[in-house]
DNA sequence: GACATCACG
DNA sequence: GACGTACGTGATGTCC
């Protein structure tokens, strides 16, 4: 029977986060032996738990206790001011992995472990605070935190664990100046640098209680500011009066946080000895867990003294493959067991089985799912009945499956519990088609994007080679079942005894890479770059993809009409002038003409033996020869046409009339994403006439599209790691950046720069971020080799630090591997100590990795919070291209979206990374692409 | 399926 | 002294 918490009851609130920072650098970094993930704070953490509750018998002994942590990163703060605890550093690599654990940590000791999403650890605690002592009890908060100064009297006290002193009214004036009713008011005006809270400018925590205490409260100080005899105080407090009013509110703690548990949940309770051994013995903490056990009078558990692992390629131990061993799932009841085992593990790998590679098309066949290495289970949903051929049976669907809605409806639940992980290979797939279902997948992993993480340039991370590689297992290939060709056949036409082999497996393979890649994160030092830049990106780019941009069919076919025209002419002109028929569209006959029958001298044969035909070249020959010049014409059309204009039609989504790329995470080596089928990042735009196909790219009627990019990125970029300060000041002053380079190499002063110069300029600015050449510069601007070699040396001489960041971009490559971005995310380089030509390709690579990697790590971010930061606005991120993010957004909104957009772009390096020049984005809004542009 | 070409940042 | 040479992508058509 338990009581109802009232008079003679002490609750103690722990502040998580405080235990768990003093527990990270009160120790030095331990790992456990076994797999040598980082355990220190929470050895720390459960030293601290213990003593605790040990310590505390007396007088002030708890009845009621709990852990309160933060959770999410999004808070009604940040509603109010996006840059709350902006200038927050991000969390070591170390500890990251730790945090689930203490919470682990704290339920394994059987105490109150409580978190809301939204809120921060002190709302809860306030709100539970204020309930206590109304409910006629005692509270101690044990943190040192000021913010929560506000609360303490009428018997609630703060307890610093750190000095063991307790603080009440007096202990809070003694450090405000004022009691604690009046905490608030004076924060409001000092400020805290550490949440970034503004405050007044030039009024400390001396100041604000002297004027608190002189005017009484801060309201009625804001209503006398006029009165102030000190000028400085009295301009601030008046011009800055709604800074102030908003710090106000950002200190102010929420006593009314919606809660989900009762005060009387928290009593404190015995650990259970069995559950308690079992967490220290997984954490392998030995001196804790004798000590814990003579307490509680049982016998320790034994921990085995596994050896290190030799590499961390090792994988854990495992059982073997065995397919037989796969169940096949064809009821409820089944299902509703392999439900409990997933919640008993907390855990689960995930693949699902559909018609085709097209999320936004192809229709779920099944689920895999897989708890344990070894232990998977296929779900048959949509299995068609019988043989291909068969002309009766054919659609009808298998027996033997469940209703395709009575799985979902079991299923749901768990894939969206927040408790339960859900683990896939390339999640977004199955996150978009069971999103068509109405199922919201959360929380996710994934190990394509922890091997790319890991293993970015080293290798692909497609499953079959991960599973060759780092499990030492091939998986059932798929080409057998489905056949290829003409006679290929779907997964709903693969025999179901066959597809549970198959995708049982895949689920299996799955959760076995995650094991193995999960503990090995932190030990390539890349779980930030995981766990910020990666993982988050899921949900974002799902949603983006799902949305996907209206395109106008009757726009493309019109122009596809028209292109079709023009090259019908260029085609028999061109006929005309060779004096016989050829393919315009083969390369090798366009050589032919050229170079045989014409007699032109000075083709080059590509390393096949055909005439090499490239447009610079044919560009070289047009000034004499309408022949070449009518190739090139006839090149673009049919460009525009096949690529652009016929194409994009066809990926007009029947149901949605809209077009939805897919962005492949993994794609690009240096973090920047990838788009296909289509790709809508290499939309024409860089002539007149190919520019027009952006006009198809439409808003839908009342809303406008939205286009902001980063202005000159990679080059700030560059002016921050090379530490080039001509380039930073010339930033900083928003100059042109290539007319100041021009100005700056060839003595012209910019009141006398000429195009021509500033163009050699820009190519030579695009050439250091592609790890320049001479002879790449001289064909780029078409100048003698020696001359484009000077520009270089001269550029060098004037901007020293690059020479300096290339050869230490290089030599770092040569020993480590790998170059790193900004951000931490690394580029492995492996061809970097190679001889031959390929050292120069791996070169040059390296040296713009970390620019190129940076840019994109950067638009990453952005991407990241731009759903929190239009949240509640009628706006939708549709598609990136590598610097530029484009939106729809009702027209009445314009603005506000602008605004926002743009502050999460500017600001997405911060706060981890603080950069000496400055992002700026430009916008642009139309009715269609082409406008907004 | 390799190669050449060309669209983008 | 020669070698090849701007970085990162994806889609299309030819040719074998």
């Amino acid at each position: 029977m338990t009581s109802t918490f009232g008079k003679g009851c002490h609750l103690h609130l722990i502040d998580g986060s405080a235990f768990i920072f003093r527990a990270y650098h009160a120790l030095p970094p331990l790992t456990r032996k076994s797999d040598g993930l980082p355990i220190g704070a929470v050895s720390g953490f459960c030293n601290m738990l213990q003593r605790y509750v040990t310590d505390n018998h007396g007088a002030d002994a708890p009845t009621h206790l709990a852990v309160i942590f933060d959770k999410g990163s999004h808070t009604f703060r940040n509603d109010l001011y996006d840059l709350y605890k902006a200038n927050r550093e991000a969390m070591p690599e170390d500890l990251r992995p730790q945090i689930p654990l203490t919470r682990a940590a704290t339920e394994a000791f059987n105490i109150a472990c409580k978190e809301i999403e939204g809120y921060e650890a002190d709302d809860i605690i306030a709100t539970l605070a204020v309930q206590a002592r109304d409910a006629g009890g005692r509270v101690t908060i044990v943190s040192s935190d000021k913010d929560l100064m506000q609360l303490v009297g009428d018997g609630v006290e703060m307890l610093d664990a750190m000095k063991n002193r307790r603080i009440d009214r007096d202990g809070v004036f003694e450090k405000f100046g004022v009691f604690p009713e009046r905490v608030v008011d004076v924060q409001a005006l000092a400020g805290d640098s550490v949440d970034n809270v503004p405050g007044a400018p030039g009024i400390g925590i001396k100041t604000a209680a002297l004027l608190i205490n002189e005017y009484g409260d801060l309201d009625t100080l804001l209503e006398r500011a006029g009165e102030i005899k000190q000028p400085k105080r009295r301009q601030t407090l008046t011009e800055k009066r709604d800074q102030i009013e908003l710090s106000r509110k950002l200190v102010q703690l929420d006593r009314d946080t919606p809660l989900d548990f009762t005060l009387d949940d928290l009593e404190l309770r015995d650990p259970d000895p069995d559950r308690l051994m079992a967490f220290l013995a997984e954490m392998e903490f030995r001196t804790l867990t004798r000590r814990i056990a003579d307490q509680l009078g049982i016998d320790p558990p034994v921990i085995a003294e596994k050896p290190a692992q030799e590499t961390a390629e090792t994988p854990p131990e495992q059982p073997p493959f065995d397919a037989a061993a796969y169940e096949c799932v064809h009821d409820a009841d089944a299902l509703r067991g392999w439900i409990d085992r997933i919640r008993d593990r907390g855990r689960v790998a995930v693949d699902t089985e559909t018609t085709g590679l097209d999320e936004m098309v192809a229709g779920l066949v099944g689920i895999s799912l897989c708890v344990d290495a070894g232990s998977a289970c296929y779900i048959p949903l949509t299995h068609k009945a019988g043989a291909t051929d068969d002309l009766f049976g054919s659609d009808q669907l298998a027996e033997g499956q469940m209703p395709l809605d009575e799985a979902l409806a079991l299923l749901k639940p768990v894939l969206e519990d927040d408790a339960i992980l859900k683990i896939g290979q390339n999640m977004k797939y199955d996150a978009k088609i069971l999103a068509r279902h109405g199922i919201d997948v959360a929380p996710v992993d994934d190990t394509m994007l922890m091997s790319y993480a890991m293993h970015g340039g080293e290798h692909g991370h497609g499953m079959d080679f991960l599973s060759d590689t780092y499990l030492d297992h091939r998986p059932i290939p798929i080409k057998p079942l489905l056949g290829s060709g003409k006679s290929a056949i779907t997964f709903d036409r693969v025999a179901v005894d066959d597809a549970t082999r198959y995708a049982a497996e895949d689920a299996d393979i799955t959760l076995r890479l995650w094991e193995t890649f999960k503990p090995q994160l932190h030990r390539a030092g890349v779980t930030t770059v995981y766990e910020t830049l990666e993982r988050p990106l899921i949900p974002v780019l799902a949603q983006m993809e799902m949305h996907g941009i209206k395109v106008d069919r009757d726009t493309l076919s019109r122009m596809s009409n028209a292109f079709a025209q023009k090259m019908a002419g260029l085609e028999a002109d061109l006929h005309d002038m060779a004096g016989r028929d050829f393919n315009v569209q083969s390369p090798a006959q366009v050589g032919a003409v050229l170079f045989e029958d014409m007699g032109l001298e000075g083709g080059k044969k590509t390393k096949t033996g055909q005439w090499s035909t490239p447009a610079n070249v044919l560009e070289d020959l047009a000034t004499e020869h309408e022949f070449a010049a009518r190739v090139l014409d006839y090149r673009q059309l049919q460009k525009l046409k096949s690529t652009y204009t016929d194409a994009l039609q066809t990926h007009i989504n029947a149901e949605t009339g809209r077009v939805h790329t897919s962005y492949s995470i993994t794609g690009a080596n240096t973090g920047r994403l990838a788009s296909t089928d289509p790709n809508l990042q290499n939309i024409p735009v860089r002539t007149e006439e190919g520019r027009r196909i952006r006009e198809a790219f439409v808003a839908e009627p009342g809303n406008v599209l939205l286009s902001l990019d980063y202005s000159q990125i990679e080059l700030r970029i560059l002016a921050h790691i090379a530490g080039i300060d001509a380039l930073k000041a010339a930033f900083a002053d928003g100059q042109d950046i290539h007319a100041m380079t021009a100005s700056e190499m060839f003595d012209v002063p910019l009141e006398e720069m000429t195009p021509e110069v500033r163009r050699r300029a820009k190519a030579i600015n695009f050439g250091v971020i592609y790890g320049i050449s001479g002879f790449g510069l001289a064909r780029n601007l078409r100048i003698p080799r020696a001359e484009a070699q000077g520009f270089i040396d001269r550029y060098f001489e004037r901007f020293p630090g690059i020479r300096t960041y290339m050869d230490d971009t290089i030599a770092f490559a040569k020993e480590h591997g790998y170059v790193q971005t900004l951000f931490g995310r690394r580029i492995h380089t492996p061809e970097i100590n190679a001889k031959g030509p390929h050292a120069g390709f791996a070169r040059r690579a390296a040296i713009n990795a970390p620019i190129q990697g940076t840019a994109a790590d950067v638009i990453r971010r952005a991407m990241i919070r731009m759903p929190d930061a239009i949240d509640g606005l009628p706006a939708r991120m549709l598609l990136q291209v590598h610097d530029e993010l484009l939106f729809e957004v009702a027209g009445d909104a314009v603005d506000a979206t602008i605004a926002a957009a743009r502050r999460t772009m500017e600001g997405a390096a911060d706060p981890a990374v603080k950069l000496d020049v400055k992002l700026t984005v430009d916008a642009g809004k139309g009715s269609n692409w082409a406008e907004a542009h």
